[in-house]
RNA sequence: GCAGCUGUGGCGGAACUGGCAGACGCACAGGACUUAAAAUCCUGCGGUACUUAAAUACCGUGCCGGUUCGAUUCCGGCCAGCUGCACCA
């Protein structure tokens, strides 16, 4: 009999939605395990293949936490606040409310009919007024110690649209929509200091299970060196020029200095810049181009020499010229360096192209290393010492920082400076579609942030939402909304018009989770002290600098202000891999590659799907999609629900065939802990493959089997479970478990080598000493006859693994 | 450009901590069943050479080199691809 998964499949996740079977138990007594996955932006498009990777994944765990004992969190909810939700009203001019409750409908029944244990009783939207509420509260909170100030920031803007542009939105220098060429353009917005939690976001990744390369990831995002800040006179002047170095052993070799085209430097020396036409479209040019493309385009330089004016090295006493060039960016350090070509990449390439000076300062202690600073820049500081610098010639990097930053500090002209690449979060976006931050604007007081009873603040529902003239954001043309009192004084006051990024709701959102209908406070003290932290989030890479880290810097703060138990917010962080389209590349509309979930549901069912896409790869890699190989996955289902026929009462096959089964359950329930989703499928497989060999399944075993399989499987294993006569559910009962004992083969084949090569294989009992085995080993004929006439020189047993002898 | 990652048969991939490279699946080929086809079940399947066959030898994990009795795994240098780069989320 066919297996009709439509019906089936239909049949259990009606039954789980409606008697809530993976809701979390409210018993703070129970041990407890939050599982989490990044919650979807929902998008017109649907439901992504790539969503139910994740999703799948860790529902497996959550199943198996579940029998194995644990009060399990798997909750879900929507990131629904967005650009693309405000573009598509602005278009079809239809309001974002009316789209994205659309779309969060639409991606609720395909979530659903991919049965994931999802406690829906716990769905969040960071749309709804009673959650961003919370996230208003939060912004007031940072506000009120300090970490939310206003700050003249760049913005992309499209000199055709005369709107704020967002990154995406600007190719190749121009409008995406329209062509037209978009500009740097100052704003004020509001910024959250992220930088004051630099360290300690480095520091506690020791505190937590992150993925390795997660955790090498943040630590280069947030940047942090070691260095000084020195200052540079200016020829004739009082004026100081202040740089920042990570390498103050080679000041020596500072030949000219550069600035970023925005440095204030400029301004306030205008009138001695002898070149000053030159300067000022230099500084034009580079504010079309973003930190990315200057970055980006750095191969080939392009600078412009401030000429009239001079800097003097502190050491030297020599003028050396300053140049301004867009390689040097305003953002980090003090936007101004001092140029050491002979001893770093950037500077030698510079230097070579303007044609300045190079001066050798750093030669290698290493004799057979030479160098030749007029070939290539000398950069080895393993290896460095200092030559051709006073006082410091002799020393080794190392020695000459600590000793040329004394010096520094001690005669005024320098200091020792930590620094991080990492740059305060740019919190205001000049869009309809988000939070409205909840702050106005007071002639008397200054900014004052709202009452907290007043919250929310509710995104008015205006009918337009376009643009607003030069950058503003669609809110400031509502001026009946934009006009209250202040809170402060009682007087006139204007409300903040810009709104909030996306990445606000969803840099706590997995609080909300532990009290989602809280209306007290973001969740109650008892929730967040007993599901605190997640254990287990898994995500996308992409998402490892910019989101991971808002919410970790997020929580710190809560932590600090009292308002969440735990340092850190994620135990353990994992990453999946993109699912690509069949051809290799990434999904998109317009290479006609994107495979929609709905298809595959109605062809395959969810257990296919779902297997298909744990089986595909390795979890954390990407993987092509393959119509070929979600068939195989198919094939495999239906023999698996066809063994049902071959259920014999009585005992185990084998002795043999017991200890497969103790193999595989310690397979498989190792493989969903070490995310190896793809082995457990194969161990699944082989133990298809051994059943239909034997075609004898006691009914114990399968079962056991229908267990192992039920957490990828839920639909169909649940089914077959029920069809035998079981009363409880799979769901119902405790994780299958094995005998360590029974796991162990007694007789093993261990391979035998002569001079590394192959020769041939023998038996030997598990354990056996070496005499016997080397006794075995001489008696084959095959290792005789690669010995013949050869002098053997060393024989190697590794115990149980391989015996290798060497010969000459 | 900077940062992180990846590279194994025709294809997706497996290989514990340096120890039999290619588990499992797809595709393909052969066989069984069938009037026939599909489905299903069984068998084979990295390359080259030799051979009726069994077997055997050599080559083989992006490229070049190193360490080691032994390297897909460790080290150095390259090449190619993927992801992120702060206002897409």
């Amino acid at each position: 009999m066919a297996y009709n998964f439509k019906e089936i499949e239909k049949k259990w996740q009606n039954k789980w939605y409606t008697e809530g079977t993976f809701y979390a138990k409210e018993d703070n007594t129970k041990k407890k395990w939050y599982g989490l996955i990044e919650f979807p932006y929902p998008s017109g498009q649907g439901l992504h293949v790539g969503h139910p990777r994740s999703y799948t994944a860790l529902d497996i765990v959550a199943r198996k936490k579940r029998m194995d004992g644990y009060n399990v969190l798997y909750p879900i909810g929507f990131d629904a606040f967005g650009l693309p939700a405000e573009n598509y009203a602005i278009k079809n001019h239809v309001h974002p409310k009316i789209t994205t409750e659309k779309n969060v409908n639409h991606f609720r029944e395909q979530l659903k009919a991919l049965g994931f244990s999802f406690d829906w009783s716990r769905e969040v939207n960071t749309t709804d007024p009673n959650y961003y509420k919370w996230t208003q509260w939060i912004f007031i909170q940072l506000y009120k110690h300090g970490l939310a100030y206003k700050a003249t920031m760049p913005i992309n803007f499209c000199t055709g649209c005369k709107v704020g542009l967002a990154n995406e939105e600007v190719v190749n220098g121009v409008c995406e929509r329209c062509g037209s060429p978009v500009v740097q353009k100052e704003k004020s917005q509001w910024m959250l200091k992220i930088t004051e939690y630099a360290q300690r976001l480095i520091d506690d990744l020791d505190e937590v299970n992150f993925l390795d390369k997660i955790k090498a990831q943040q630590i280069n995002w947030i940047g942090r060196s070691e260095g000084a800040e020195v200052k540079f006179k200016i020829a004739g002047h009082e004026k100081e020029l202040t740089v920042y170095t990570t390498r103050p052993d080679t000041l020596f070799g500072a030949t000219y200095m550069v600035v970023a085209p925005e440095h204030p430097l400029i301004k306030e020396l205008e009138s001695e810049i002898t070149n000053l036409d030159d300067v000022k479209e230099y500084q034009r040019q580079a504010s079309l181009k973003s930190d990315f493309e200057r970055s980006e385009l750095n191969k080939d330089k392009t600078g412009v020499e401030l000429k009239g004016i001079k800097a003097i090295n502190p050491l030297t006493g020599t003028e050396i010229p300053i140049w301004v060039s867009d390689y040097v960016l305003i953002t980090y350090g003090t936007g101004a360096i001092m140029a050491v070509p002979a001893h770093d990449d950037r500077d030698w390439e510079f230097a070579k192209k303007f044609n300045l000076p190079l001066i050798q300062v750093i030669a290698s202690n290493d004799k057979n290393v030479t160098c030749d600073i007029e070939k290539e820049p000398f950069t080895d500081v393993a290896t460095g010492m200092l030559v051709n610098s006073g006082f410091l010639t002799g020393l080794s990097v190392e020695d000459a920082k600590k000793k040329v930053i004394d010096y520094l500090e001690e005669k005024g002209i320098g200091i020792r400076k930590v620094n991080y690449k990492l740059r305060d979060w740019v919190f205001s976006r000049q869009r309809y579609w988000g939070e409205p931050i909840p702050m106005v604007h007071c002639e008397k007081c200054g900014w004052v942030p709202l009452p907290e009873d007043e919250l929310p603040l509710v995104l008015p529902d205006v009918e337009d939402y376009e643009p607003g003239e030069n950058g503003e954001s669609p809110l400031a043309k509502h001026t009946e909304w934009t006009h209250t009192t202040c809170p402060h004084c009682g007087g006139p006051a204007i409300r903040e018009t810009d709104t909030m990024p996306q990445w606000a709701g969803s840099s706590w959102y997995y609080l909300r989770y532990m009290d989602p209908h809280n209306d007290k406070a973001l969740a109650s003290k008892e929730a967040l002290e007993y599901w605190s932290p997640v254990d287990w989030y898994n995500g996308g890479m992409e998402h490892t600098t910019l989101h991971l880290l808002y919410s970790r810097f997020w929580h710190k703060f809560l932590y600090d202000i009292g308002v969440v138990p735990t340092k850190e917010p994620y135990g353990k962080r994992t990453s999946h891999g993109m699912i690509l389209g069949s051809n290799g590349e990434k999904m998109s509309k317009s290479k006609g590659n994107v495979i929609n979930p709905d298809d595959i549901v109605n062809e395959f069912g969810a257990d296919t799907f779902r297997v298909y896409e744990m089986f595909m790869g390795p979890f954390d890699q990407t993987a092509p999609w393959s119509m070929e190989s979600i068939r195989g996955c198919a094939k495999f289902l239906d023999r698996v629900w066809n063994m049902q026929d071959m259920v014999v009462d009585g005992d185990s096959y084998s002795s043999e065939f017991e200890k497969m089964m103790h193999q595989s359950i310690k397979k498989v329930t190792n493989d969903i802990e070490d995310m190896k989703f793809n082995t457990a499928v194969a161990t699944f497989m082989s133990m298809t493959n051994e059943f239909y060999r034997v075609k004898h399944i006691n009914k114990a075993e399968f079962n056991t089997f229908l267990q192992l399989l039920n957490p990828f499987a839920p639909h169909m294993t649940e089914e077959i479970y029920q069809k035998l006569g079981n009363v409880k559910t799979i769901a119902e009962i405790p994780w299958p478990t094995y005998d360590e004992a029974k796991t162990i083969e007694n007789v093993i084949e261990i391979p035998v080598q002569v001079n590394g090569k192959l020769r041939s294989t023998i038996k030997i009992a598990l354990d056996s000493p070496e005499v016997e085995v080397k006794e075995l080993v001489h008696a084959n004929t095959q290792v005789q006859n690669s010995l013949d006439g050869k002098t053997i020189i060393k024989e190697i047993y590794v115990k149980n693994k391989i015996y290798n002898i060497v010969v000459k």
